[in-house]
DNA sequence: GCCCGTTTCAAGCGGTCGTTTTAGATTGGG
DNA sequence: CCCAATCTAAAACGACCGCTTGAAACGGGC
C-alpha cells in the first residue's frame, strides 16, 4: 500500500482547483505541486505527465456524474416505458449543476473544473473529456430523440448541445461573469441554487420550443 | 508613414487566427511571428507586450460589431416607439453570429477569436473584452428589461447573459463540437448558416418562455 | 547626397516550462 | 533484521517563454 496516499489526493485536488481557475494551458505542473505540498517529479511518477494528470483529474471528477446519470436513465427505463423530456433534462442537467453547489466534502471546484475542460481549446483534451462522457451522453440524445419526435433529429442534436454547452458555462462559473459592466444590477447576488433553477427552466424551454 | 503597413496587420491576422484556435495562454509569440514572417522584437514595437497584441485584435475585431449594433438599436430608437424582443434578440445575434460566415476579406478566424476570448479563464482578459463591449451589451440588456415588463430584472439578466454565452459557443466553433461521439449522425454536416438559424430561435424561445 | 525618424532584424537576457535522473526516505513481508 | 518495493526529494536537462538590446535597412525631406 501507499505510504502516503496522501500526495497522490492531493496533487488531484490542487489539479482540480488549478486546471478549473487558470485553464490547463495556463496551470503549470510547479504551481500544482507547490500548492500541494510535493515536488515536481511527484506527478511524472505517478500520473506519468502533465496530460496523464488531467486525465486522471477528468475521470475522477466525471465518474460520479456519469454514474448518477446511468443510474437515472435506468430508472426512467425500468418502467418500460418512454421517458419524458422534462425527466430526461432535468436528471441531465441537475446531476451536473449539483456540482456547483459547496459539496459535502469540499468546495464547487469539481464544477469549475469540469466546465472549463468542456470549454478547453485544445482538441487533444476536448477529445479525452468527450471519450470520458461519450457513452452516458450518447443515451440521453438517443432517448431525447425518442421523446421528441415532431423534431428532426438534427434539430434534437442541436439542441442537445446547447444543453451541454449551457450546463459547462453554468459550471465554470461563466454564466455569472457574463454580465455587462456599466449596469447597476440592483438585484441580490443570486445564489447557485437559483441560477440552477433559471438553467434547467430555461434548458426545458429550449426543448419544448416548437 | 509605415514603411510597409504590411507587417502590423500581418501580425494582428495571424494572432486573432492563433488566439482564436490555440487560445490565448497557448500561443506564443513566436508562434504568431514565425507564421506572420516577422520578429518578435516587432510585436513589442508595434503593441508593446503579448496583452497589448491581444488588444489589439480585440479592438480590431469588436470595432465593427460594436458599431453595427449601435446603428441597429438606434434604429429601433429613432421611431420613438420600444423596441420588440424579437427585434433586439435577432439583432443581437445575428451582428455576432455573421462573423462566423465565411467574410468577404477572409475567414471566419474572427468569429472563432472573439469566441474564444470570451471563454477564457484569465480574469484580466475577461475584464478587458467586457471593457470593450460593455456598452452596447448594457443598452441591449436595457431595453430588453424594458421589452420583457412581465419578468423579474435578475430574469432578463440571466436570459441575456445564456444569449451571450451561446453566441461565444457558436462562434467559437463549440456548439458545433459538443456533439457525443457513439452516435453515427446521419445529419447532414450542417452549415454555418443553418447553425445560425437555430441559435437564433432557440434565443428567441428562451426569452419568450414564461 | 546626406540625414533622421521609422521600422525590422538577429542575438541574447533572465526565467519558467515539462520532464528526467539519481539518490535518499519509508514501509510491509520473510 | 533485512530486503525489496514503494514513494519522495533535490538537482539538473534542454527547450521555450516574454521581453530587450543594438545595430542594420528603409524612406521621404532638406
Amino acid at each position: 500500500m501507499s505510504a502516503s496516499a496522501g500526495t497522490k489526493k492531493r496533487i488531484l485536488d490542487v489539479a482540480e482547483r488549478l486546471f478549473g481557475e487558470r485553464g490547463y494551458a495556463a496551470t503549470s505542473l510547479r504551481a500544482v505541486t507547490v500548492a500541494a505540498g510535493a515536488n515536481v517529479a511527484a506527478v511524472n511518477y505517478h500520473f506519468g505527465s502533465k496530460e496523464g494528470l488531467l486525465r486522471a483529474v477528468v475521470d475522477r471528477a466525471m465518474g460520479p456524474v456519469n454514474e448518477a446519470r446511468q443510474r437515472l436513465l435506468d430508472g426512467f427505463l425500468a418502467d418500460g416505458g418512454k421517458p419524458e423530456v422534462a425527466d430526461l433534462v432535468e436528471g441531465f442537467v441537475r446531476t451536473g449543476a449539483d456540482l456547483t453547489r459547496p459539496r459535502e466534502g469540499g468546495a464547487a471546484a469539481v464544477a469549475r473544473f469540469l466546465g472549463r475542460v468542456m470549454c478547453e481549446p485544445d482538441p487533444e483534451i476536448r477529445r479525452l473529456f468527450a471519450d470520458e462522457v461519450g457513452a452516458v451522453e450518447g443515451r440521453y440524445l438517443e432517448e431525447l430523440t425518442r421523446a421528441l419526435p415532431a423534431l428532426s433529429a438534427a434539430e434534437v442534436a442541436f439542441r442537445y448541445r446547447v444543453m451541454i454547452g449551457l450546463l459547462a458555462l453554468h459550471q465554470a462559473g461563466a454564466l455569472a461573469d457574463l454580465a455587462p459592466r456599466g449596469v447597476s444590477d440592483g438585484s441580490s447576488p443570486e445564489g447557485p441554487d437559483e441560477e440552477t433553477e433559471r438553467l434547467v427552466a430555461t434548458v426545458l424551454a429550449v426543448f419544448r420550443a416548437p
